[in-house]
DNA sequence: GTGGTCACG
DNA sequence: ACGTACGTGACCACT
C-alpha cells in the first residue's frame, strides 16, 4: 500500500510564483491553488497512490522556535495574494475529501516526518511530496521524497530514493541533517558552522559522516588548519543547528494510513470549482459523473420552469407579438446567425415562457422579424451590434433594444475579456450553461427544429440573457453607469452596425500600383542586404539578430526574451557603423507597408470596392472601440510614405470626406478632471498649449521657446498622461535621467494641480480597487494592492491613464450618437464611416460637405462640457490623406 | 500558440 | 533595488 503526503505550504508556494495570475471575475487571485490542483493531478496520474494527505504548517512559533528564539525570524509574511487562497485550498481539498493535517507547534514537514515513520510502521510505503530538501533527510527504503522543482515555469519532479540521494552527495539520507548543521541554511535561519559553507561540509560529512563523529575526531580530522580552528570554534552553533535541522518524526498527531484511503469526492465540490471559476477543471475532477448530471445548476429562472413551443403558425405569432406589445419589461431574445432562428423568452419575472421561430417551421418567417424588430417591443438581447447590422443588413427594422448583456457584461467587468454566454453564466451565477456550438454546428443549426438537445441549449441561452438583464441592470445602476449604458453604449450599437454596413472606399488600382513600387524597392533592398550579409531571411529577427551582432560583430543593444533584439531603437542607435542597418530599417519599412497594408487590404475589399472593418466594443480596459479585420484604426500616418496609403481612402463616386478630429482631448481632460488653474489658463489663452507649458516650465517668455523646449514639454504633457516615470522620460527625449527628473520637478512647480491630482487618483484607487471616467466608466484594479513592486506601478500608472483616456472614449461616443442623430433630423445623406478615438469621417455629397463640417464641430465640441474649451476641427476632401 | 516587431491614437 | 510609459491589432517566424 502506498500513501502520497504533499507539503501544501511548499507547493502552494511554488504554484504561486510559477503560475501566471489569475483571478476570478471578481478578482480574487486563484493562480496558486490552480497550479497546486494541476500539481496534484500530475502526482496522481504518476503515483496512484492508495492514500492521499496534504500537511500546512501553522502560523504559531514552533517547537523548535522554543529553542532558539531567531529560528526563521527572518522569514517573511507570505503575499497578501497568496494568503487570500489559503482558505480557498483548504476548502477545495475538503471539497475533495483529501485529509488535511496541521498542528500547532509543528511545521509541514514535522508532520511529513510523523506521517512517515507512521505508514512504515504500519507497514505501507510513503511519497512525500515537497520543494524542500530539508526533508531528503526522510528517506528510507520505504519512504521516497518526490523533490518539486521549477525552472523556468516548468515544474519538475524527481524521485529521491536512497540509491538518487547517495548518487548526488556521496553519503547516506539521514546524514543530510549533519550537512546543515555544518553548512547552515540562510533561509532556515540555521547558523551553521560560521566559516564553513557547502563544498567544506559536504567533503567532511562524505567523510566522517556525522557532526557527532568529527567532533570526537578532533583535532585529527582531515581538513585544513583553518576549518579545524572554525569547527572548534563553533562547536556549540554545530550542535544546536543539528538539533534545529532535524526533522520532528513523532509529533503528537492523530494518524492512521488507512485514514487517508482515496474516497470520492464530496458534492460541494462542483460549487467550489464554480465559484473559482476552473470551468477547464471541472470536467476533469467531477470525471466520469455523466454530462446528464453535470447539467447545469441554474439560478430559479434558468430551469425546468421554462415552458417553451416552436411556433408554427401565423396566427400564433401574431397572438405573441400583441401579448408582447405594450410591456414595460423587456422580452429576451436571441438570433441564430444571418437570422437563421430566433428564439423569444418571456413571463413574469422568473418562469419563463420561450417560442422559437424558424425559417423552416414558420411561413412567413420574415415577415414575423419585420413586425417584431419593427415594433417598440422592449427587447433585451446579447451582442446587440452584431444583430442590428444582421437586420439592416436584411433590410429589416432593429428598433426596441433596450439591453445588451454582452455590453452590461463589459462595463462592469473591461478587464474579463470574454462576455459570451458561457463566461457570463459561470462568472454571474456560477453555473454552465450548455455550449454555443450546441446550436451553431453547422448540423445542429440546419436541423435546430428537430434535434432537441441544440433547441434546449438555444433555448437555455435565451433564458439565461433574460437572468443576466434582471441582475445586471440594478448593478449598471449602483455602479452609477445608467447613463453611460443607456444613452451612449446602446444607441452606439446601431451608429456602430451602420457604419460597419457602409464601409470605406479604396481605390485598389491605385493600391496595386503602390504595392508595385514597394516591391521594386523590397527587392533592390534585399539584394543591397545580401551584398553585406550573404543571403538570409530578413524578416526573421532570430536570424537578422544573428547577421548584425555575430557575423558583422556590430554592438548588441538589448536581449529579449529569444535573443538579440533588433528593433527600430537599437538599429536607430548602429545607423553610422554599418551600410547595412540603414537598408534594413528601410526594408522593415517597405516590407510592413506591402505585407500588413497593401496586400492586407487588398485580401479584404468587397467586390463594391469598398472594406468593411468590424468594430468591438468589449474589448478595451479604457472603453476605447478596437477595429479588426481590417483594422482601420492604424492606417499610417506618421511617414510621408506610409501616409500615401490614406490617398488610397476615398470618397464614393459623387461624394466627399469630412474628417473633424478633437484637437488634445486628453490634455484637455486632464486640465479639466485637475483643475489645475495654469494648465487650464494654458488652454484658455488659446496659444500653443506645448510652447505655453514650455515657457512655464522653463521660466521663459513664450517668444523665447525654444524647439528644443517645446519637444521636452511636450514629452512631460504626454508623460504624465501615461503615467509618468523619470526613467521612460528619459529614455524618450534621450536625455538622463537627472535631466528627466529635473524637468519633472519644474513641471509639478508649475502644475501643482496636476501633481494633487496624480497623488489622489492613486490613493484613491487603492482605496476603492477601481479608477472610473467622467460618465463612471470603470476599471477594476486588483494591480494597486500587489506587493510586487512591478504589478503595482502598472497600476498605478494605468490609475493615471485610465480616467483620462478612458472620459476622452465617452465623449467620443457620445459624439458619435449625437452626430447620427443629427445627421438624421437633418435628413442629410451623410454617414458616418470612421472613428479613429479622436477622429470620425463621414462620407457624404459634396453639396452637403459645408452643413456637415459645421455640424460635426458643433456636435463633438458639445458632447462635454469641460472647465477648458473642447474644441474639434474639420477638414473635407476627396481622400484620407487630404481631409485630415 | 507565443514572441517580436511595428502601425495607430 | 526593483524595470518603465497608456491603449490597441496584424503579420511573420518559429515551436
Amino acid at each position: 500500500m502506498k500513501l502520497m503526503v504533499i507539503d501544501g505550504n511548499s507547493i502552494i508556494n511554488r504554484s504561486f510564483y510559477g503560475v501566471r495570475p489569475l483571478t476570478t471575475r471578481e478578482g480574487l487571485p486563484t493562480n496558486a491553488v490552480y497550479g497546486f490542483v494541476t500539481t496534484l493531478l500530475r502526482l496522481l496520474e504518476e503515483e496512484k497512490p492508495q492514500a492521499l494527505c496534504v500537511t500546512f504548517d501553522r502560523r504559531e512559533p514552533t517547537f523548535r522556535h522554543l529553542s532558539y528564539e531567531g529560528y526563521k525570524a527572518q522569514r517573511k509574511g507570505m503575499p497578501e495574494e497568496l494568503a487570500q487562497q489559503m482558505p480557498l485550498l483548504k476548502e477545495l481539498l475538503d471539497a475533495m475529501s483529501i485529509p488535511r493535517y496541521e498542528l500547532a507547534g509543528y511545521e509541514a514537514d514535522d508532520l511529513i516526518g510523523t506521517i512517515s515513520r507512521k505508514c512504515e510502521a504500519a507497514g505501507w510505503d510513503c511519497v512525500a511530496v515537497t520543494g524542500d530538501k530539508d526533508s531528503l533527510q526522510l528517506i528510507t527504503d520505504h519512504t521516497m521524497v518526490k523533490l518539486v522543482s521549477t525552472r523556468m515555469g516548468q515544474t519538475t519532479t524527481r524521485d529521491m530514493t536512497p540509491a538518487a540521494f547517495t548518487a548526488d552527495y556521496g553519503f547516506a539520507p539521514i546524514h543530510m541533517v549533519d550537512l546543515k548543521a555544518l553548512m547552515g541554511d540562510q533561509s532556515d535561519n540555521i547558523p551553521g558552522v560560521p566559516g564553513v559553507g557547502e563544498k567544506t561540509a559536504m567533503a567532511l560529512v562524505q567523510k566522517y559522516e556525522s557532526v557527532a563523529a568529527i567532533y570526537a575526531a578532533l583535532p585529527d580530522i582531515d581538513a585544513k588548519p583553518g576549518v579545524i580552528k572554525k569547527l572548534q570554534a563553533g562547536e556549540d552553533s554545530a550542535r544546536m543547528s543539528y538539533r534545529l535541522a532535524t526533522i520532528v518524526t513523532d509529533a503528537p498527531l492523530d494518524f492512521a494510513p488507512e485514514d487517508n484511503l482515496r474516497q470520492a469526492a464530496k458534492p460541494q465540490l462542483r460549487d467550489v470549482l464554480l465559484r473559482l471559476e476552473f470551468t477547464k477543471l471541472l470536467d476533469k475532477l467531477l470525471g466520469q459523473v455523466p454530462a446528464a448530471e453535470t447539467a447545469p445548476e441554474a439560478p430559479a429562472e434558468l430551469t425546468g420552469t421554462c415552458e417553451s413551443e416552436v411556433v408554427e403558425s401565423a396566427e400564433r405569432a401574431e397572438e405573441l407579438l400583441a401579448l408582447w406589445r405594450g410591456r414595460s419589461e423587456p422580452v429576451a431574445c436571441l438570433a441564430l446567425p444571418e437570422l437563421g432562428g430566433l428564439c423569444v423568452e418571456w413571463g413574469p419575472d422568473a418562469a419563463g415562457k420561450a417560442a422559437v421561430f424558424l425559417p423552416g417551421r414558420l411561413a412567413g418567417y420574415n415577415d414575423f422579424l419585420r413586425a417584431f424588430f419593427g415594433s417598440e417591443i422592449p427587447k433585451a438581447s446579447h451582442e446587440v451590434k452584431d444583430l442590428t447590422r444582421a437586420l439592416l443588413a436584411e433590410g429589416l427594422p432593429a428598433e426596441g433594444f433596450v439591453f445588451d448583456t454582452a455590453l452590461a457584461g463589459y462595463l462592469l467587468d473591461a478587464t474579463a475579456g470574454r462576455y459570451d454566454l458561457e463566461k457570463l453564466a459561470m462568472s454571474w451565477f456560477h453555473t454552465s450553461v450548455p455550449k454555443a456550438e450546441c446550436y451553431l454546428a453547422p448540423e445542429a443549426f440546419t436541423a435546430l427544429g428537430e434535434d432537441p438537445q441544440a433547441l434546449g441549449a438555444f433555448l437555455s441561452h435565451t433564458a439565461l440573457v433574460a437572468a443576466l438583464h434582471r441582475s445586471m441592470a440594478p448593478k449598471l445602476a449602483e455602479t452609477g453607469m445608467e447613463k453611460l449604458f443607456y444613452e451612449v453604449e446602446l444607441p452606439l450599437c446601431r451608429v456602430l452596425a451602420e457604419m460597419e454596413l457602409a464601409g470605406f472606399r479604396v481605390d485598389a488600382r491605385a493600391l496595386r500600383a503602390f504595392g508595385e513600387t514597394l516591391d521594386e524597392a523590397i527587392g533592390q533592398l534585399e539584394q543591397q542586404i545580401y551584398a553585406h550579409a550573404g543571403p538570409f531571411n530578413i524578416n526573421s529577427p532570430k536570424q537578422l539578430g544573428e547577421v548584425l551582432f555575430e557575423r558583422l560583430g556590430l554592438p548588441a543593444q538589448k536581449k529579449t526574451k529569444t535573443g538579440w533584439s533588433t528593433n527600430a531603437e537599437v538599429l536607430e542607435k548602429l545607423r553610422f557603423q554599418h551600410p547595412i542597418v540603414d537598408e534594413v530599417l528601410s526594408y522593415r519599412q517597405y516590407a510592413k507597408l506591402k505585407s500588413t497594408y497593401v496586400d492586407g487590404l487588398l485580401k479584404v475589399i468587397s467586390p463594391d470596392g469598398r472594406v468593411r472593418t468590424s468594430f468591438q466594443m468589449t474589448v478595451t480596459a479604457t472603453g476605447r472601440l478596437s477595429s479588426t479585420e481590417p483594422n482601420l484604426q492604424n492606417i499610417p500616418t506618421r511617414t510621408e510614405l506610409g501616409s500615401e496609403l490614406r490617398r488610397m481612402f476615398v470618397a464614393g463616386e459623387g461624394m466627399v470626406l469630412v474628417d473633424a478630429d478633437y484637437s488634445q482631448i486628453e490634455l484637455r481632460l486632464l486640465a479639466h478632471i485637475s483643475g489645475d488653474e495654469a494648465m487650464r489658463e494654458a488652454f484658455l489663452s488659446g496659444e500653443d498649449f506645448h510652447t505655453v507649458t514650455a515657457a512655464h516650465v522653463f521660466g521663459v517668455p513664450l517668444g523665447e521657446v525654444t524647439p528644443a523646449m517645446r519637444r521636452a514639454a511636450k514629452a512631460v504633457n504626454f508623460g504624465i498622461v501615461y503615467g509618468i516615470s523619470a526613467f521612460s522620460l528619459s529614455q524618450d527625449l534621450g536625455v538622463t535621467v537627472a535631466e528627466a527628473k529635473e524637468y519633472m520637478e519644474a513641471y509639478f512647480a508649475r502644475f501643482p494641480g496636476v501633481k494633487h491630482y496624480m497623488e489622489s487618483v492613486v490613493e484613491k484607487a487603492k482605496a476603492d480597487g477601481f479608477v472610473e471616467t467622467l460618465w463612471h466608466r470603470r476599471r477594476s484594479l486588483p494591480e494597486i494592492k500587489a506587493s510586487n513592486f512591478n504589478t503595482r506601478s502598472f497600476g498605478e500608472r494605468v490609475a493615471l491613464n485610465m480616467p483620462i483616456q478612458g472620459t476622452a472614449a465617452d465623449i467620443i461616443k457620445l459624439a458619435m450618437v449625437r452626430v447620427h442623430r443629427r445627421l438624421k433630423e437633418e435628413n442629410l445623406s451623410a454617414r458616418l464611416i470612421m472613428q479613429v478615438h479622436d477622429e470620425l469621417i463621414v462620407e457624404c455629397p459634396g453639396s452637403e460637405a459645408e452643413q456637415v463640417k459645421a455640424l460635426l464641430t458643433e456636435e463633438m465640441e458639445g458632447a462635454a462640457v469641460l472647465s477648458v474649451p473642447l474644441t474639434a476641427e474639420a477638414h473635407s476632401g476627396s481622400n484620407w490623406l487630404e481631409c485630415h
